[in-house]
DNA sequence: AGCCTAGAGTGTACGGCGTACACTTGTCAA
DNA sequence: TTGACAAGTGTACGCCGTACACTCTAGGCT
């Protein structure tokens, strides 16, 4: 992460970082399997650098500072968001982060349904894959899917619950699985309203 | 492009590129002086895919189209948006886009101060870059903006006006150029202020 | 008809990459 | 003393982008 920190993300290369170590390239598969490997390693500690939810506050409150310490993190890293585009599964640390972040939507009055489009709609904001998360169980049959969400009740409730009401909630105008056109739209009209009534009353950075 | 399509942009390299053309890799060289001009080129065939803006529509309607024919482009070539991350110069195919965009929202009542606030909010909805379009001019010295401002007036009228407003507003909260974290907060806040006005009035997908 | 030029394609070569595979070395428990 | 195991080594392979010098061909000039 140093080396990445210092000499951008491209200049690490495995004979650069065995070099740096003052050890023969590799070495370095003897830690890592491979560089994926390395770089979901990376990719945990830059998650595990965010700070933890804040408790007893609102949920603005609690989503808002974790957001903002999220960016402080990635600003230190600015290899981490190109990095963690490329990562195709989502690793347990990243299942935490997840996981506690929709806990504090939940507890803090939002539905778990309107939750799910929240998460999407954050998106990049968040982090960067609520997405995929749940575009990967759509590609799953049915019973192997209800498998995997009882294997994550135990350590990752929250997600759980969404992912239950996302497939379970026929009536939905979402039917089953995610709608994607849906939850761009969701999120995009939702920062129009938003520019719509900033517009009408003349707002201006001048106040703030 | 029909190879990245296909095959993904890791499997675009100059030898197999070359392949599927029946060409030497070294005749590639002959197009394009490298494989950075290669990815420009395409980014640049990619944006001209996007629909134009609908002329005499509401500033709404506009944008909206126009980000969701974007979308659509975006999904036929789902490798462009991370080119697009990993290009440093924007093209003059691309400030063409952002200069509509601009130009939608100015028409359509946004002052120059909002409607710059709005292209960083908007950001990875819009396309992916006005961070850095403006970051670049942030470290060039006030004479070469100038000038390069003067430059732009012809071609991107829209474009220049914004980048005055950001150097010239000194009364301006954000003072001398773009404030990252005030950009990242307002349209954070437009979000959670979005969210909290869902949530009270108990929001459900079931009714669209 | 003869020549020139410019554009397209070619062939070879270099340094860098990730990593498979077989090896040595140092440490420590039995 | 021995054997196992973790850590580090060395060589080699097939990719990658591309520098550099070359051939070939079509068309325009004298």
């Amino acid at each position: 992460m140093a080396l990445a920190d210092e000499s951008g993300i491209d200049a690490l290369s495995m004979r650069r970082l065995a070099d740096a170590l003052d050890v023969v390239p590799m070495a370095l598969y003897k830690h890592v399997a491979n560089k994926d490997q390395l770089l979901d390693g990376m990719i945990d500690t830059v998650i595990s650098e965010i700070d933890p939810a804040i408790a007893g506050a609102g949920w603005r409150t609690a989503i808002r500072s974790r957001i903002l310490s999220a960016r402080q993190v990635l600003k230190r890293h600015p290899w981490a968001s190109r990095v963690l585009e490329t990562r195709s599964n989502a690793s347990p640390v990243v299942l935490d982060y997840m996981n506690s972040m929709i806990g504090i939507f939940i507890e803090g009055g939002f539905s778990i349904d309107l939750t799910h489009h929240v998460m999407h709609a954050m998106g990049s904001r968040l982090l960067g894959f609520s997405q995929e998360l749940f575009d990967d169980s759509a590609s799953m049959d049915p019973e192997m899917r209800d498998a995997v969400v009882r294997q994550m009740e135990g350590r990752f409730p929250h997600i759980a619950a969404v992912v239950k009401t996302v497939y379970h909630d026929a009536g939905s105008v979402v039917g089953a699985g995610c709608d994607d056109q849906f939850e761009f739209e969701f999120a995009l009209d939702l920062l129009l309203d938003g520019l719509e009534s900033l517009r009408a009353k003349g707002w201006s950075s001048r106040r703030g």
